[in-house]
DNA sequence: AATTGCTGTCACAAATCTATCATAATCGGA
DNA sequence: TCCGATTATGATAGATTTGTGACAGCAATT
């Protein structure tokens, strides 16, 4: 579900709490001082970014606020009991909770979900993506990669490829395509759709093997994934 | 949580408000009109107010000079898409925000939040900025650097970029960007944004790559950062 | 009143896509 | 294996879509 980077430098308080963070459905990012969370949450997007205070190299103070210069990212403070309390209280380093340790794994989760849930602004919206093997396919971004290279589909490429994909292991006869892809208001002639089948295929490179021919039919996006 | 003033004539959006800010657990106070709100304002504290600047009795703007007179209060002002842009752009009567109607209650609710929590922490408000290769956007202090040097946007150019960037990654029919960006009773042509995408492109001289065409579909900004 | 800057529309050129056709290849059943 | 039916493919003309420069109407500013 989330994305979450834990950056302290015991190894085995993050150990604790990617198990629990997996065991929700998440995906746990480790960092082992503040530095390279810093450098961590330029480079990626996290739901959600989990500090300890005292850590090598740079401090979890000084890690918040870097970070801050760059992404909004809520954060989530970890302390040992007594330390820098003040400053935690006023969350003047733009902290959006903090936890005392020693905490319960499931606290500190109950906490994530809290402050994700209060920020989610519609914006950090996963994407729509699935694959087969080398063959990826985004449909919130609208591309398609295969073995990891973009394709350059056209329009009705695109279409037709969605529209197989989210009827994957289903029989498609030509006219239910024509219907559904190039619309009720289309009059052309059937075998429009095999060149464009062709073409598809053409594009996917080895995984043309997904689209398979039905004989007297039409066709269908044939896959596991 | 927070103790929020909505002031506004008509009912429906104050209803609409309330109920979302209750669901997150605030106390809301209703004014119909500016005269109302400055007197609740200056009989309680509120942690913020929410100001429609069409009222009647007292407009918005004149509500929120008055009551800046004798209290801090944060104030978020509502408007009708285009109604004195330049006043709200400035924030020249002192308002900390400003959300053109039709706005979700989500939005409003989000940006409650995060002047609330701004005005807390010390007022070291940090800026909101995401950059992209040497392609620096600063959604706060709205503004955009190309190589360190500030780009001359215009309103429409801004609008268009900031809404591409905070949906990067996904594709954007021509549809969508005409409602989000034009605003719902936009009822002008679809071209005109492709007139607007051609001179951010312009604008943004080599990091024009991160508009991306989406043929038959509309436009994209296509970035890792 | 004149100037400047922004927006939306238009028209044309350039780029790209699509449908169709002709022909080749393939399949399945007799 | 052969034959007719069906599908695959290459080529291409015509249709769509997008990029761009020009411009008129407005609004704000001087």
């Amino acid at each position: 579900m989330y994305k979450i980077l834990i950056a302290d430098d015991e190894q085995k308080i993050r150990e604790v709490l990617r198990e629990y963070a997996e065991y929700e459905g998440h995906t746990v990012v480790e960092a082992v001082d503040g530095m390279q969370a810093v450098e961590l949450a330029r480079q990626e997007d996290f739901d959600i970014i989990i500090l300890d205070i005292m850590m090598p190299r740079l401090d979890g103070f000084s890690a918040c606020k870097e970070i801050r210069k760059f992404k909004q990212t809520p954060v989530l403070m970890l302390s040992a009991r007594g330390e820098e309390y003040d400053k935690l209280f006023g969350f003047e380093i733009g902290a959006d909770d903090y936890v005392v340790k020693p905490f319960s794994p499931k606290e500190v989760l109950a906490r994530i979900n809290a402050i994700i849930k209060r920020n989610k602004t519609s914006d950090t919206a996963q994407a729509e993506i699935v694959s087969f093997e080398g063959l990826e396919i985004n449909f919130t971004s609208r591309d398609v990669k295969i073995d990891g290279v973009k394709a350059n589909l056209t329009p009705k490429e695109y279409d037709l490829l969605f529209y197989l994909v989210r009827n994957k292991n289903i029989a498609l006869s030509r006219n239910k395509l024509l219907e559904e892809v190039w619309g009720y208001d289309f009059f052309g002639d059937d075998r429009t759709i095999d060149t464009h089948i062709k073409m598809l295929r053409n594009n996917l490179g080895v995984y043309r093997k997904f689209i398979v021919t039905l004989r007297g039919m039409g066709y269908k996006f044939e896959a596991e994934g």
